[in-house]
DNA sequence: GCAAAAGTGTTCCCCATACACCCATGT
DNA sequence: ACATGGGTGTATGGGGAACACTTTTGC
């Protein structure tokens, strides 16, 4: 029996939308391996934590953000060998959906971590990183389908425009502004009124929302529809 | 930058129905710690191996089973500083999903291997076991409500009332037999004609069928109840 | 014949979709 | 005035739940 002595690092899957895209949260390597190359933020964990409060120290670390401002759970554990070069590493991936808040990068880990745009990257990643960012994206795209965990892109304050741009970002769909209106102020404790109104662009005021207290959406809420093969926006097809 | 060493295990949530209860593979400690308690199967991963390849390896070390006889997936890692006494040991869990077939528990290393009613050991086992096992039932009963998995709890063919009985099961709910054959027998995938029939107690012969190619179900086939507080066959309420 | 389980047909109703229409603002 | 986005009302259709009914066996 032999009890191989691994490390133990958390990673970290950071998504949230900006500039109407779904962005995740890289560093750039300073120090091999695959040094220069983008990577997701991440690190060892201490002898004294559990795997929850390393991501969450990384997490404060690298972007200066709590996990409590958006959704934080573990994706799933990547181990690999030869995954590393530097020996058995085994990483616990942990996923994160966080508001576009004015990311307060300053502390000093954070230094050339920047937010990517996913399609941009996918391929370039250190490490098995292109596979975890990959099944983190799939994990939060079908998160949206029966939780109401949309949300937790939006800042505290957000109008259901807001809300729906994250389904159509999220899913690469159009949504019916009109029919998502009534689904989502009519879902029980999904939203609930703020009592502010405010003019994004044009046109006429929206109201704003708060998170409600809804932790499941049974039966849920929003489906992720079967696309007929013209109606994503950018032309492309599904594989 | 503490680099801590850690043991690295793989943990074995299996689970099946027999006897119309949800069981779980359980082997009872023989050596400390936790002398003498209720287990989860399980072991630590070798040097050379991938996470799945040691869990594999351990399913068929523990019980002579075959990943491909069900189902087969990561649940989660946990990693509390504490969970083991021996050190700072992390587990992966894997979730598996059998038939209740006639196991050749043969190995060595099975001895003290039994399956366990889940209602009846929750609460009594070793390391932070209880929690792991909740979340692979939690998991598995999620999993139905959007996959075609229900049919790896079933043999290789099967009748509509086995699949039927899994997912009454599983929820501990009725199901309308004669709405869930139209929706099994109809939804594209699923199951697929075997053949044959067969009789298992009373009544007309019921046709036999086998797992379809079906890998997503969308929209979802089979909906979870939002039970009525009357509706357990037991009497019992949920929480 | 009778009981029991398999399987089909039919009705009703909810709810998602589609879309006409009105509201409130900036220019 | 008119363009633009926010929000409501309403008709239509598909699918799930409920259940009457037929089929095929053992006893």
């Amino acid at each position: 029996m032999t009890r191989t002595e691994f490390s133990v690092t958390v990673d970290l899957v950071l998504l949230t939308i900006r500039q109407a895209a779904l962005q995740v949260m890289l560093v750039s390597r300073g120090i091999p391996p695959h040094q220069g190359r983008w990577a997701l933020p991440g690190g060892f964990v201490h002898g004294d934590e559990d795997l929850g409060e390393a991501a969450a120290r990384e997490l404060r670390e690298e972007t200066g953000l709590d996990p409590r401002d958006g959704y934080f759970e573990q994706l799933a554990t990547y181990g690999r060998p030869g995954r590393d070069p530097r020996g058995r590493v085994v990483t616990v991936a942990y996923l994160a959906l966080l508001p576009d808040l004015p990311t307060p990068v300053a502390g000093s880990d954070a230094a050339g971590a920047a937010w990517r745009p996913v399609d941009e990257v996918r391929g370039d990643l250190a490490f098995d990183h292109d596979e975890i960012l990959a099944d983190g994206i799939e994990r939060a795209r079908s998160k949206l389908e029966y939780t109401p965990l949309a949300t937790a892109f939006c800042p505290p304050e957000f109008t259901v425009a807001d809300l729906r741009a994250v389904y159509e970002t999220v899913w690469r769909v159009r949504l019916d502004p009109r029919n998502f209106h009534r689904k989502v102020t009519g879902a029980d404790g999904f939203v609930e009124p703020a009592g502010g109104t405010v003019i994004r662009d044009r046109g006429r005021p929206a109201q704003l929302y708060r998170r409600g207290p809804a932790t499941s959406l049974h039966p849920p809420l929003m489906r992720e529809p079967t696309r007929p093969p013209d109606q994503r926006p950018d032309g492309r097809r599904t594989s």
